[in-house]
DNA sequence: TTGTAGGCGTTATCAT
DNA sequence: ATGATAACGCCTACAA
């Protein structure tokens, strides 16, 4: 079934079958009458590769996910689903690796697909930094702050991590808290690690807390069983603390279960806090204490700003989005 | 850049740079290295929608998922990847909500990208039952049982999802529960929900263990909020119980939270059995215990499943996977 | 082994 | 308002 089949079937030319699939001007109320009844009946659909092509260009956006056991990303996919839905933009979600090149990734699919514009779920500025020139189309990336970049069509949403982490550990040393801990992910490979690890060593600079690295940190990735076995790491190897803070929510699970294994309560003996504000954190015992990434105005600011790119807005918006710090009752005052 | 432009670079016709670039036969060494060599410093690459277009059909595979927010189909996805990512196919994951309709999803993208094949994470009978026959590649459906529908494309992989909740059920009786509650999707939506619940029944039944439905069963959407709230539901609508089953662990999770509310410890007071054997189960405390789905091996059989079809294979396979009951921290004796 | 040319289903231009 | 037709980039007989 193609659009010469209708033509034939209701007896007007391709053309204006064409018209009035698209919705141009210039077809009587009837042929479109007649045309569309058709439609409707044989439940024709075009031919998207054929359209596409001729059009040298998709009609959809394009998001990239990179890595695909993120929950905080599937959070904000959910999001970006629905508010892409309210528009007419068909939306393709591809995943890859964490450890997978995602400029390039998304550089054969353009070429591929020519989508209209692409949204980065994460992302590492060093890729960015390489090749991202080669792409032509709107991009913005969420949760990896490209403002160091200065493409035009780069835009990116993103919480202050640094500062973010910065409050939350202000938070535990406001609370006496003075032996801390951090896991956050490795400062050497990813960005958001650093960025959360740096901001954790603010505050304790800022308030003259010892903190030796080697003994109180760990850079590992952002999974339950880095953060259960780095916990691990450090009990086992002279950090001794009252606070832990861990970069992503995922890794206090961990946390919590490690520590709960060497005996040690939350938050009695340690105060948790995680980062992310994941659902699931809401109906642990304790109640997770996070640093929250308010995951539905992110997926929708992101969705408004690659929009209006894609519609003819120029320049490119580095947007910082309020973060909101929850303590809760994993997080108490320190043991005498 | 098309392959016409390779072909006036390298001095060959259109037709031999095809070829080469689909490794057909029939093209000298030398024709295969000039152009080879052209290719990779012009970076060129097909243009999908010509290729698809001409060919009648993609080479890729689709992945429809229903639902965003579901940790299982996320732990599938995650080797469905990595097992695709081995063949030559490309993958293509789209998502549907929880209340579409995946097989008139399936239908719409069917005729758009003439995929290869088509996996379904989730599904329900019904729709198959009504539209399915209009698709004609090769599925397979995941986590559902399709075997009641005969047709000759439609493969499933399963756990049985009844004998498994008759099983965790019974393993609570021999614990020497009694009082047992029971939450489960809504029966008279979800074919899941209904066949978990089915089997505790049955478990129930056997044993002679009185069960009042209406005061000692929930049937709710697979959410922590809705574990969560159905539990508060029995709780304050007389439903005493020393162990409760709940046929997904995002529930279980839900559940133990408003146990804990509600002032009674697990295991201690109530004994929780949850369903999916999601990772982040192994790191609560106490860990869970669960009726565990091997997301692994169901993954990887359903993609072997789909591309022996696809590679001309006939006939549908309804395979059962074996699950596994893990009965860990979250269970123990009923009090005297 | 290589080249030529037709056509896949659309859209868009140019007539009518 | 409608129709005929030339592309879009690729694959594949068929011819050489």
């Amino acid at each position: 079934m193609t659009i010469k089949d209708l033509a034939a079937q209701t007896g007007y030319a391709v053309a204006t079958v064409s018209r009035v699939l698209n919705n141009h001007p210039n077809v009587s109320e009837k042929a479109r009458a007649v045309i569309l009844q058709a439609v409707e009946e044989s439940g024709f659909q075009l031919n998207a590769n054929a359209k596409q092509l001729k059009q040298q260009h998709a009609t959809s956006i394009l998001v990239v996910v990179k890595g695909t056991a993120n929950e905080l990303f599937s959070e904000l996919l959910e999001t970006i689903q629905s508010r892409i839905a309210e528009t007419q933009y068909p939306l393709h979600v591809d995943y890859l690796d964490e450890q997978a090149n995602e400029v390039r990734r998304a550089l054969q699919l353009c070429r591929e697909k020519k989508p209209l514009g692409i949204l980065f779920l994460g992302g590492n500025a060093e890729n960015f930094r390489a090749e991202f020139e080669k792409i032509d189309v709107p991009c913005v990336v969420l949760t990896n702050d490209m403002s160091a970049l200065a493409y035009e069509n780069l835009s990116s949403v993103t919480v202050d991590d640094a500062e973010a982490c910065r409050c939350a550990v202000d938070s535990l040393i406001e609370r006496g808290h003075r032996k801390i801990a951090v896991i956050s992910g490795d400062p050497e490979t990813s960005d958001v690690g650093r960025a959360r690890y740096e901001g954790c060593l603010k505050s304790l600079k800022n308030h003259g807390i010892a903190f030796d690295p080697a003994r109180d940190f760990r850079g590992v990735r952002f999974s339950f069983r880095d953060g259960y076995t780095a916990t691990l790491d450090l009990l086992e190897n002279g950090s001794e603390f009252t606070a832990l803070f861990t970069a992503s929510d995922v890794m206090a699970v961990g946390a919590i279960r490690a520590l709960h294994e060497k005996g040690l309560k939350v938050p009695q003996d340690v105060s948790v806090i995680g980062f992310d504000g994941l659902e699931v954190g809401s109906y642990l015992v304790p109640k997770l204490s996070s640093v929250v990434q308010p995951a539905q105005m992110m997926a929708q600011r992101s969705v408004e700003i690659l929009i209006s790119r894609i519609e003819g807005e120029a320049g490119a918006i580095h947007e910082t989005v309020p973060f909101e710090l929850w303590e809760r009752e994993s997080v108490t005052v320190p043991k005498k």
